[in-house]
This record gives structure tokens, C-alpha cells and sequence, in this order.
RNA sequence: CGGGAUGUGGCGCAGUUGGCUAGCGCACUUGGUUUGGGACCAAGGGGUCCUCCGUUCGAGUCGGAGUAUCCCGACCA
């Protein structure tokens, strides 16, 4: 355990690698590209699923099941959509092991090959489309409003903790509407659910935008998306929301009858977010000691670590700490009491820095005496002493002021790295620093993706709020006009 | 899939021009002393040195092939 976080400056991604080990929330599997989600890591996911799952219910959508395989040939019944997934799919082709004839093992049963193969799925429209066709019959089977947990796979060639693993867990949303106008504003209504979900609950400053063509989702008419900044100057999109049209409709042949009994394509929507939260969520706000979360996903809010000399002592300080505990939870704060007994006080700090736990509690025996408690902050690494007098109404007002504090200093952290660039010498300067460039850009994906070329740069969103510069300009790069900056920004 | 690097107890590493019983730090177990910012002492347990083939009296060390992981590209939520 003794080893630290290494420093942020110094090398960022190994500094992410090693934060995301330490504080115990993964690690990587002996299966190539696919993560191990330690219990700890796993309960601020929980944390994360508790909270999208009850926004979702708010907004009328229900829980159900599609199948994790999907036949080859659904998948390629959407033309772009099959061209955007197929590079990375894993596919199923037998259905049968055997004893190695030869002796060595077991190996695939060639007779057991499947008449058609399975894809693990990477996204499950095709799979749920088909099921809708089904299920929808008439204007009054509409809107339908699902979502689904579950996990997708997708064969990257670079894998990272949290960011892009070949396996990862998700939500989808899948939704089917009578007109394209409630389907747009379906996609809208998601993408500020996200936006909500992100900025409450993540305490992370997003930007709501529009993706350009290139960076669209495969078989999407238009993809919102929610954009977030990296303490590095990245950006990570941190959720989609898609209107997918009539795309998905047409192709597995999904019609209604409205009310004058003719018969119309219905207007589709999907809409993610993934594990990958954990990974913005550990490198929007963590610091060279570890892990920051704020309170709202903490598994544990508050850790007591006791200081005694003797049974004696321990004994009085544990008592009181429990005391303290049931007044600290009758207010819905979650408590532990680490009274591990082969450990000294300044390791457990330590340990629970590097695992972000909100709020410290130390109580020595001059503490129990005086009717106080040392009170540490792990967002501004400060400590206090408090009464133990009205401690737990303290420490639930101070829930809301360290979740307020992590996002307005995200917030400022975004501020301070987005700049308007007007130039495209400047732009190439700038670009090098990181963060945020607000630049006009005349629309084109062929000027985009020069611009990628040549900066490794992409335009992370149009933005629709936040940022909502609607101004005349001239394209940084081709110096044809435009009507409004974009957001370009090098990426994960 | 291209370019580079690395595989030695759970983790991090050392191991010289081939040489004898493969070592160190951390972690782990037991006992004791400790405990207000990462404790100390003592005694222990744990290894087919990535795999296969080759060279050699002798291979962790040299050669070849394979394989895995990491980093940089291309691809991506």
C-alpha cells in the first residue's frame, strides 16, 4: 500500500492507471482488454445507477431485457451502422467444445459450427428493432419508452481502465415515437437528463451540443452529446443521446397504424452512458493523493479513525464513535468506524485520501475530553476542529458544500482552459495547450477532418448551451463564413 | 494492424563477461512493543525466472520461434 499516487504533471495516464488501482476500484483482467470492477469501484457505479435509473422512471421510461447476441445478419440490415461497428466485433461461431483428438485439451468442434453466427452485441438497436417490430401495431402502442442495463462489447485496439474496455457495462435507452418532432424532443429531453445527472451528481461542468456529421453516431440522423473536460486539457464525451429518424424503422420494417388507419414508419431515439463516468469522474476532480468523489457518490461519506493509547482509551473513543455514527446516519450520512487495530492513524489518512472518502472524523483521547472532533475536508485538505455538539447537522450541511465546491472548481478549471482562437497559426499554438477552442468552422467535414489531420484535434460538439456563441465569423481554416464557433478540442 | 519496450514470489525491482543454494524492498503470517500524518523488532511462509526449441559440462543470463503486457500511432463511448 505505501506507494502513492504519482504526479499528475508529470505523466498523466500512468498517474490515471495507478489512481484507479490504488484506490481500489479496478483492475485489469487476465482477459485481454477487459477490466475487473473491484467491490469499491463497483458501489460508486451502483451509486451512479441508482441515481440515472430514478431520472429515468421520472421521465416515463421503463426497465427491460434484449439478448447479449445478436445474428450477423441484423446487424447489417442498417447500412452505416454496420460500417461503423463491424471493425470491432466479436463474433460467436461454434457452439461446442471437444476433447483434442490428439490428445491436447479441448478445441472447438468443427461440427458444431453455427448456421449463421452471433455477434456480441456493441450496441443493441438491431437486436431491439426487431423485437419492436412486434410490439408495435397501432398510434396507441406509442410512444414506447425502454431502457436497458446492460453490458457491450467492443474490440478495441487500445483499452484503457474505465475509458475504453473491450467489455463495458451501459445503459441504452430505446425509444419509438408516432412523430419526428416528439422524437427530437425525446433526444433533447435525455441529453439534459445526462446534462443534470452530470453536473448534480458528478459535480462535472458539461457542455450540451450537437456532434458534427463526422463524429455522429452510426445510423443517427443527428447525436446530442454531453462533453467534458479532463484536468489534462481533454475532452471526454461523457453520454449520447441520438435521433436515429426513420433509419431503424425502415430497415426492420417497424410501422404503425395512425389515426386515419394509414400506415407510417415510426421515429426512433437511443441514448448511453457508461462506465466510462467513472473514468471522467476520477480525472475531472482527483489530486496527487488520490481519488476525490463528491459526497453524492461516495460509498462511504465519512470515516472515523480513532487515536488511543491503550484498550482503555479505544474502547471510550469507539463507544463515542458509535454515538456519533447512529446521530450521523438518522441523517442519511454513511459512516465507518475503521478500528482496525494493526494500523496507525497516519496510514488510514492516507488510505482514505487515496480512496476520496469526503469527510475525515479523528478522535484522540484530548478530543473525547474536550467534546470535539478533528474534521478533515479531503477537497480542500483542510482540517477543523468541531463540537461534537450538532456534529451531524454539520457534517450533512457540509455534504452539499463539498459537492457544490468540486463542481465550481471543475467548473473554473473549464473556465480558465477555453479561449475563443481566431487564427489558424493560433489555433495550431493553442491547440498544444489543451483545453477548450472556441472557433468557427464553415461546416464542412472535409475542413474537419484536415483539421484532425493536422492537430489530432476534433470538434467535440456545436454547442447548444454553455457556450452558445451565435456570431458571424470566418472559418478558421478555410476562411469561408460561419455562423456560430464551435468546440474543437484534442480528445479521449 | 505498424513502431518501440518489457516479461524473475501478490506488487515494484536487482541479478556483471553464462557458474554453484536466485536475491532485495513492499505486502502476507505469528509474537511483542507501538498508535495526534504512511511504526519498529524478531521469527516465518511463498518462485516450473512467460512458453517451447536450440547452444553448452552448466542457461534467469546466449540464439531462434511463439506468446502476453505496456507505451507511441491508426480506430473508438
Amino acid at each position: 500500500m505505501a506507494k502513492e499516487v504519482t504526479n499528475r504533471e508529470e505523466n498523466y495516464s500512468q498517474w490515471y492507471n495507478n489512481l484507479v488501482v490504488k484506490a481500489d476500484l479496478a483492475e485489469n483482467s487476465a482477459v485481454r482488454g477487459c477490466m475487473v470492477i473491484k467491490p469499491y469501484g463497483y458501489a460508486i457505479w451502483e451509486k451512479m445507477q441508482d441515481k440515472l435509473d430514478s431520472m429515468f422512471k421520472e421521465t416515463g421510461h421503463q426497465n427491460a431485457y434484449f439478448p447479449l447476441f445478436i445474428p450477423k445478419s441484423f446487424l447489417s440490415r442498417e447500412a452505416e451502422h454496420v460500417e461503423g461497428f463491424a471493425k470491432e466485433c466479436a463474433v460467436v461461431t461454434h457452439h461446442r467444445l471437444m476433447n483434442d483428438p490428439n490428445g491436447s485439451g479441448v478445441v472447438v468442434d468443427p461440427a458444431a459450427k453455427l448456421e449463421e453466427e452471433l455477434i456480441v452485441r456493441p450496441t443493441s438497436e438491431t437486436i431491439i428493432w426487431n423485437t419492436y417490430k412486434g410490439w408495435i401495431k397501432s398510434w396507441r402502442d406509442l410512444p414506447l419508452l425502454i431502457n436497458q442495463w446492460a453490458n457491450v462489447v467492443r474490440w478495441e485496439m487500445r483499452t484503457r481502465l474505465f475509458l475504453r474496455t473491450a467489455e463495458f457495462l451501459w445503459q441504452e435507452g430505446h425509444t419509438a415515437h408516432a412523430t419526428a418532432q416528439e422524437a427530437i424532443e425525446e433526444t433533447q429531453k435525455m441529453v439534459e437528463v445526462y446534462a443534470k445527472f452530470a453536473r448534480e451528481t458528478l459535480a462535472l461542468p458539461v457542455v450540451v451540443g450537437h456532434k458534427s456529421e463526422a463524429e455522429r453516431f452510426a445510423g443517427a440522423v443527428d447525436t446530442l452529446c454531453i462533453e467534458a473536460m479532463m484536468q489534462d486539457g481533454k475532452a471526454l464525451q461523457a453520454g449520447t443521446s441520438h435521433f436515429l429518424g426513420q433509419n431503424f424503422a425502415k430497415a426492420f420494417d417497424v410501422q404503425f397504424a395512425n389515426k386515419e388507419g394509414k400506415l407510417e414508419y415510426v421515429w426512433a431515439t437511443s441514448w448511453g452512458v457508461s462506465t466510462r463516468l467513472m473514468g471522467a469522474l476520477i480525472m475531472a476532480h482527483s489530486d496527487d493523493n488520490g481519488l476525490i468523489l463528491p459526497p453524492k457518490l461516495a460509498p462511504i461519506q465519512v470515516v472515523m479513525v480513532p487515536i488511543y493509547k491503550g484498550d482503555e482509551q479505544r474502547d471510550a473513543i469507539l463507544n463515542r464513535m458509535d454515538e456519533l455514527k447512529k446521530e450521523l446516519a438518522a441523517l442519511g450520512v454513511t459512516v465507518k468506524i475503521d478500528d482496525r487495530d494493526n494500523l496507525r492513524p497516519g496510514f488510514k489518512f492516507a488510505e482514505w485520501e487515496l480512496k476520496g472518502v469526503p469527510v475525515r472524523i479523528a478522535i484522540g483521547p484530548r478530543d473525547l475530553e474536550n467534546g470535539v472532533v478533528e474534521l478533515a475536508r479531503r477537497d480542500t485538505l483542510t482540517k477543523e476542529s468541531v463540537a461534537q455538539e450538532g456534529l451531524a447537522e454539520y457534517v450533512k450541511g457540509l455534504m452539499d458544500t463539498i459537492q457544490e465546491n468540486i463542481y465550481a472548481k471543475a467548473l473554473k478549471f473549464r473556465d480558465e482552459n477555453t479561449r475563443k482562437v481566431d487564427s489558424w497559426e493560433e489555433f495550431k499554438e493553442e491547440i498544444e495547450k489543451g483545453g477548450f477552442l472556441l472557433c468557427h468552422w464553415d461546416g464542412t467535414k472535409e475542413t474537419e477532418e484536415r483539421i484532425k489531420e493536422e492537430t489530432k484535434a476534433t470538434i467535440r460538439c456545436i454547442p447548444t448551451d454553455s457556450f452558445v456563441i451565435e456570431e458571424e465569423g470566418t472559418c478558421i481554416y478555410s476562411g469561408k463564413p460561419s455562423k456560430q464557433r464551435v468546440i474543437f478540442a484534442r480528445a479521449y
